[in-house]
DNA sequence: CTGTTAGCGCATTCAT
DNA sequence: ATGAATGCGCTAACAG
């Protein structure tokens, strides 16, 4: 690869020169002198190398990324999606993405090694949890980083996230006008942040429209399709006039779990019996019935972290610090 | 960060001694030289800087590899596994994983540019097709890559892929063993060359068993699960004692639509009529019936790519050139 | 064994 | 307006 100095020798100009030229220092060149480095670096087909300006800038332009395994019959629907539109964010603006991984349970020595190393200029934080241990180092580092997500509400540091709260209100709402009265909604357990926002937003939007939340209409489980099979037998063995006709799922994988052992106890599953997911999982649309679901606004979501991150990579002032982002309901067969 | 020289200073040495020690140069330095150099490290808490060590090395220890934005509809569920385990495998060996997107059809700017500016020291191209013009372009720039997935067989490259023929071949055996005789294949286009691997162990399948193969027993269609339903009415028109009782769908969208049309046409799909798909897709096995199918083997792909990427980086003989790793046959429900 | 020095490729300061 | 020189942090050749 050609370097600086061949541009140089070939427009018999200084390396300075050139550089001045590339960075468009004006008024350190002439217009003629301009053309010549130009040429030359046409003819020798030079582009700068990026290591280099690394070092000399004590940067890298890297932002890091963590992604996460994910057992086998779990999924996350976002984060292949989350991934693209982060890593096209990120080059909009001359950043890269670098992807890694950590064992479970340990993330925090390979968080540090990047850190140590200057692997990268800034992280983003997806996937979090209450007391997140990524985000409480990386506090402690003074680290640059943006999360994707909330964590303690105590702790101060920027994030973005989906208003989940909003979501799925504004899904009840969607229930509510069709009529729908006895309304349920299944949740993750109670340490789950995002997950107790969601369960707000039905909360609030049942008490709006007037409509009793009887008590076993909430319900928890782990984010598995087992969880929404039970939540059903539960609703099921209530009187006949007390059991929902209409429930909202925390995620996709649960919603199919609703459907699929509603159906199987001989519920129309769409017709007198709605369900609601989260996620907009990508097989959503061809199940029977299709599944209306919440869509996370991935994109925006990606090209907000992407503008916060680069000023935390300069430790410029990150503002707005906080940003919520509302999901699209998209209505489908189920519901 | 404290830089090497912080290091010198407070083990009283050169810097050139703290290299040697931390580099393990034995024959450099004396036992008691490195006790103090390595207890310097510690004290001043150093580790050396990746940015400076890759220009000097004239590396960047940066595998690149292109996320594909899959239209909403589509769905490829190999690729988040991919990624992971890619990501996972080149951290064993010191490597990142840099992840970049492109416009559609226009990949090749892209890769120039990375390779220009020395962002990275190969890539793994992975979603191949005929004619691939990044394989053809790597070739020609003579820059070190490994392709997952094959392309034109003229074409001299390095890559992995997991068998496709012998995968057919397994599931049509397993649907010969439960009883099937009239199997029907629906596959890629014939541009597609992974499609007519996976076709070609159908056909061999079916004449080692001796079954004949119907003129209407190898569908193609694009990669949709509207697809999979087209191929079964097209089946389902057929007379009765001709119609299919088995399926191989190319793809689990595919596989899929073959469920969907085959149920709703009265079919039962898992008894009187068996599908199986291929890439075990995670809700695959939420589907009702849960979806027979068979799951490429990421992890190892992953782990021979990254092997074979080290030596292409270094612009070592890549031994072996190619590598086929035989699917495994996930049995459910649908067949 | 240890230290001095050059150089990776670039941006920038400071002369001229 | 131009160029020589310095340094980012590191490794390695070479001198002592």
């Amino acid at each position: 690869m050609p370097t600086i100095k061949d541009v140089a020798k070939y427009a018999n100009v200084s390396i300075a020169t050139v550089s001045h030229v590339l960075n468009n220092k004006t008024g350190y060149f002439s217009e003629k002198t301009r053309q010549q480095v130009l040429d030359a670096v046409e003819k020798v087909g030079y582009t700068p190398n990026i290591t280099a300006r690394n070092l000399k800038a004590s940067q890298t332009r890297l932002f890091g990324y963590a992604w996460h395994r994910i057992p086998r019959g779990m999924v996350n629907p976002v984060l292949d999606q989350f991934s693209y539109y982060f890593a096209q964010a990120a080059e909009a603006i001359g950043y890269h993405m670098l992807m890694f991984t950590y064992p479970p349970e340990d993330s925090l020595p390979v968080y540090d090694e990047l850190i140590r190393t200057g692997r990268v200029d800034a992280f983003v934080v997806a996937s979090t949890v209450a007391d997140d241990e990524r985000i409480r180092f990386l506090m402690d580092q003074e680290f640059p980083f943006v999360s994707f997500g909330r964590s303690n509400p105590e702790w101060d540091f920027p994030w973005v996230d989906t208003d989940g709260m909003r979501g799925v209100a504004d899904a009840v709402q969607h229930l509510i006008l069709r009529g729908h009265t006895r309304i349920a909604m299944i949740g993750w357990p109670e340490t789950s942040i995002s997950g107790n926002f969601r369960l707000q937003g039905y909360i609030q939007a049942m008490r709006a429209a007037g409509l009793p939340i009887h008590d076993s209409y909430i319900l928890r489980g782990e984010n598995f399709e087992y969880a929404g099979r039970e939540a059903v037998r539960t609703w099921l063995s209530l009187p006949r006039d007390e059991q929902p006709t209409a429930v909202v799922a925390i995620d996709d994988l649960v919603a199919i779990g609703v459907m699929n052992e509603a159906a199987e106890r001989g519920r129309r599953v769409g017709e007198d019996f709605a369900v609601i997911g989260f996620d907009d999982t990508p097989l959503g649309q061809y199940l029977r019935p299709s599944l209306t679901t919440l869509r996370q606004p991935i994109e925006a979501i990606c090209a907000t972290l992407v503008r916060m991150l680069e000023d935390a990579a300069h430790n410029r002032r990150i503002e707005p610090r906080h940003v919520l982002l509302p999901p699209e309901l998209v209505v489908r067969g189920s519901g």
